[in-house]
DNA sequence: TGTAAGGTGGGTAAAGGTGGGGAAAAGTGG
DNA sequence: CCACTTTTCCCCACCTTTACCCACCTTACA
């Protein structure tokens, strides 16, 4: 399960280190020979990536293809999603090439917040994510939108 | 359950000791021989870290993530909880490192105080705890706002 | 006042993250 | 089909951060 924040840099090339406690959580479950796989793609209400095992986006992609094709609504979602989700391989030193189109989506330049999400990871551009934040802070929980789920919360 | 306070300092390298009377209860119920582990979050309504023991906080964490991930609100706590919560594990000497990130969001200097709270303990900065306190103590129960629940209250 | 336990400070080695050179592969144009 | 350019991959080296260890100081209690 992924939790907690990450402040790494993505170099000239394009290529970001996966923190190690991180990188365990996408090793296959059958073969640990094997280059730790996930798959990237966009947020479609954010501008900021999302980084999945590969077993989990396969679970998920199932879902989105099961969705109604007639539906506007599903084709959007399923061309954005899909069609933006990539393979990627940690390579020996645990680092990805993040394609160029995703990185321009999410306006990465150098510095990058990763966030562990339970079964993902999201990845913002510093800037972009500092900013979301303080927007989240100032906001009181508006309890009226959830009140049966937040209401059993007890933190 | 963490009841009362304690007010420590955090050296030059972001440690600090964890108190022997609240260590016991971050030792996990299984394996006794394995080092304490507990994760640190922010509060989103103050200026203030949660630190939970592993076990309570993996509870939270799975009620969090089964949010409806469309809802803004929800969201919002998704990000900030989770997003900022931290594995951290006692070393020999019963400290733990916080991460520089939390450490500038409860604008921790040298002083801090831990407030033992049942479930979890609130770590303040000393100085905005002490204000706190202060407007706390200052402004009488409004008792309007939770007419039934307090008034079932006996102390 | 001696002793032990809790808390604090700091040195050092290892690990994690970063940057860059150069070879291989893939894409592009003539 | 070949030549050239660009991108991707692999390797090595550096540097910052973290983890581990040891020692000291303060406090509580006998």
């Amino acid at each position: 399960m992924f939790r907690g924040a990450a402040t790494i840099n993505i170099d000239v090339k394009g290529r970001m280190a996966m923190p190690v406690r991180f990188r365990d959580l996408f090793i296959g479950e059958a073969d640990p020979s094997i280059n730790p796989q996930l798959v990237v793609t966009i947020d479609t209400e954010e501008p900021c990536l999302l980084i999945y095992p590969l077993i989990e986006w396969d679970l998920i992609q199932k879902k989105l293809e099961q969705l109604p094709s007639f539906n506007p609504t599903a084709r959007r979602i399923q061309r954005l999603l899909i069609g933006h989700a990539t393979d990627l391989e940690l390579d020996a030193n645990g680092r990805i090439l993040l394609p160029a189109l995703l990185r321009e989506y999410a306006q990465l330049d150098k510095k990058i917040i990763l966030l562990g999400q339970g079964k993902k990871i999201e990845l913002w551009s510093e800037s972009l994510w500092n900013a979301r934040r303080e927007t989240y802070l100032q906001a009181n929980s508006n309890t009226e939108e959830l009140p049966e789920l937040l209401h059993q919360l007890s933190l």
